[in-house]
DNA sequence: CTACTTGTTAGCACGCAACTAGAACAAGTT
DNA sequence: AACTTGTTCTAGTTGCGTGCTAACAAGTAG
C-alpha cells in the first residue's frame, strides 16, 4: 500500500496514516473487503512504531471506515459513493484556488460547518 | 467576539483561535478593516496566556488574513467573496451529511485534494 | 491439534510541542 | 508625556506522541 510519511510534520504520524487511508478509501482506490496490511507489517515498512499505526486503526474502526478482528487484519468495512464526493471536493477546491484563499482557512471552515 | 475554546480538545489552543478568526473573516461577519481585539484582551477574556494568542495572530498574519502593527493592535486584511465560498463548502458539507461520511473523512480528503 | 498470525492490552521511558509566566523593548496612538 | 500594543527573550511545566518490550486472546492455516 503506498503510504508516504512525513516524519518532520507538525501532523501526527497516526492522523498522517489514517487520513490517506480515509482518502484512499474514499476515492475508491481500496474497495469494501480489501485487507490491509497487518498493523505490525505497516509499522515495519513505515519505520513507525506498532502502537502508532494501531491507533490510527482504532481510529478508522471507530468511524466504520475499516474493521479489525484477530488472526485476519483489518479489512475496508465501507466506502461511500465516491462520484459526488469527488465533486464536492474538486468544487471546493477550485474555488479555493480561485480566490486564492489560504489551505488552512478552506480547512477551518470546513471543520466549523461539520460541527 | 464570540470565540469559544475548548481547553479539553486535542486541537491545539492557538490553532482553535485561529481557525474560528479565519472563519468569521471568511462568513463576512468580520468585514476588512475590522480590528480584532488586541492580543493581552483576548487572552484574558479566554483565559489563555498572551502568547498563544500572539501565536494565533502571527499565523493569521503569515496567511495574508490580519495585519498587526503595535500600538493599534490587528486589523483583518483581506477577506474573500463568501458567496461561491459558502455555495461550494455548503455542498461539500450536504453530500458528506448524505453519504454519512465521517467528518474526518471529509477533512482528511479536503488536505489532501489542497496538497 | 499445533503453529502461526494478528489485534488487544499493559507498563515504562523519552522528547518535543504547547502552554504558561514574567519581563523588557519598540513603535505607534492619544 | 502617557498609554497601548505588538515583538522578543528567557525559563519553566505539562501532556501528547512515539518508541520499546512483553504478554495475552482470538482467529487462521497446516
Amino acid at each position: 500500500m503506498l503510504l508516504r510519511i512525513d516524519p518532520s510534520s507538525a501532523e501526527p504520524l497516526f492522523e498522517q496514516i489514517g487520513g490517506q487511508v480515509r482518502a484512499l478509501v474514499a476515492r475508491g482506490e481500496l474497495p469494501v473487503g480489501t485487507r490491509l496490511p497487518s498493523a505490525r507489517d505497516l509499522a515495519e515498512s513505515l519505520d513507525v512504531n506498532l502502537h502508532t499505526v494501531l491507533r490510527a486503526y482504532q481510529e478508522l474502526r471507530a468511524d466504520g471506515v475499516i474493521e479489525l478482528r484477530r488472526g485476519r487484519g483489518a479489512v475496508v468495512a465501507s466506502a461511500p459513493d465516491h462520484g459526488p464526493l469527488h465533486e464536492a471536493i474538486s468544487a471546493l477546491v477550485a474555488t479555493t484556488r480561485r480566490l486564492d484563499i489560504p489551505p488552512a482557512t478552506a480547512v477551518a471552515l470546513l471543520k466549523e460547518a461539520l460541527r
